[in-house]
DNA sequence: CGTTCGTTTGACCAGTTGGTCAAATATAAC
DNA sequence: GTTATATTTGACCAACTGGTCAAACGAACG
């Protein structure tokens, strides 16, 4: 029978996680520290500690919901609708959860930046299946002439790299753009450059 | 008159620089150690602070070369030149910077993800300007006609994102791709794109 | 009210961290 | 070769780090 969380363990949990996320996607794991995590949450070190088994299994809990969230839209394109719509679609989720998600996107980064030793191994496998498998579909759609002929990895990290763009390089973004909101423009020119891109 | 540095100096100064880079760009300011760059450029923790007065030096003095570099390549867009040509023309010299010097993107992103502690006066500053210059110069292109209604930020943003993610997630590229050099195919695909929404 | 069990914390520990310093050792100048 | 100067290092320090632990505290339940 699986242990059951009392009602001050859920919210403890969360509230942990919710801080070392906070910290984490800041100043990579190396560069944050228990005291930071405990400061931002409102709780003691040795508390942390309570719930958490180690620093490193803050982190890692962290990285293992991210990649859950992170894996999903790709899954979303549907090989069989059309190829255009398909893609913005997929586009446009990925931009709004740089938005809403900021913190997670730069928490990947820094974990990316640092050569990947925790999720290494997912990238290697899951997400390249999944890419392959999109590489396959569009690379069907060029074929059958629905769309124009494109690199399929590279029109993804197209993708990647701007949307997470706007969140992880978000301060260098507000300082060139002085007071105007970055988002507003942001899915216009995203959907006007792969519709250029993509349409015959 | 200024202090004439001897051979061991300037080597010994660029060897402790180069292994900052090195541990700087993957780990980030905090998350980097003394010991780390010691061990490194082959030096001991005091010779390292015997020429520079400490760990804030290392880092300050290579964001300031790299900003150097890196603010070059936009005074170069000629606004007299072919729009499209001298779009191309930095966003492949960028693309090269980043297939040249990895390690200076990672520092960057590092530095831009922790929020610009040492840099944020640039970016308001004298990046700006550069920026809202081109922005008027594509605006310019845009109003005669030259090249495509695109926004000059956003189109700034997709140069510098994808550029950049090819050196910064290199580890998640590769993955993804497998055992197929990236940069194959990378300037095609940037060159096409851009092409593809900057021509009329 | 008292027991039980989940929660919280102060005190503590060993290893790491940025940085200092005097002494030892190279190198260069005369 | 001797002196002056530049370079290198072992030993050291105070603050910080991840983590432990026993004791204290709190809420729920009979």
């Amino acid at each position: 029978m699986p242990k059951t969380k009392t009602r001050i363990q859920k919210k403890n949990e969360a509230t942990i996680l919710a801080a070392g996320l906070e910290v984490f996607s800041q100043y990579g794991f190396r560069g944050s520290t228990l005291d930071m995590i405990a400061e931002v949450a409102g709780l003691s070190k040795p508390n942390l500690l309570y719930y958490f088994p180690s620093k490193d299994a803050i982190y890692k809990t962290l990285l293992a919901q991210l990649l859950e969230n992170w894996m999903k839209p790709v899954y979303a394109i549907d090989a069989g609708g059309d190829p255009v719509a398909e893609i913005l679609k997929y586009a446009k989720l990925k931009l709004r959860m740089s938005q809403d998600f900021p913190r997670e996107s730069r928490l990947f980064a820094n974990e990316i930046i640092q050569g990947a030793p925790q999720i290494g191994e997912v990238l290697h496998g899951e997400l390249r299946r999944a890419i392959v498998d999109l590489a396959v579909v569009v690379n069907g759609w060029v074929a059958t002439g629905r769309v124009r002929p494109v690199d399929p990895y590279h029109l993804v990290f197209s993708i990647w790299s701007l949307t997470q763009h706007y969140a992880d390089f978000d301060v260098q973004v507000r300082a060139v753009m002085g007071g105007t909101d970055p988002m507003i423009g942001a899915e216009q020119h995203l959907e006007d450059m792969l519709r250029q891109l993509l349409t015959v």
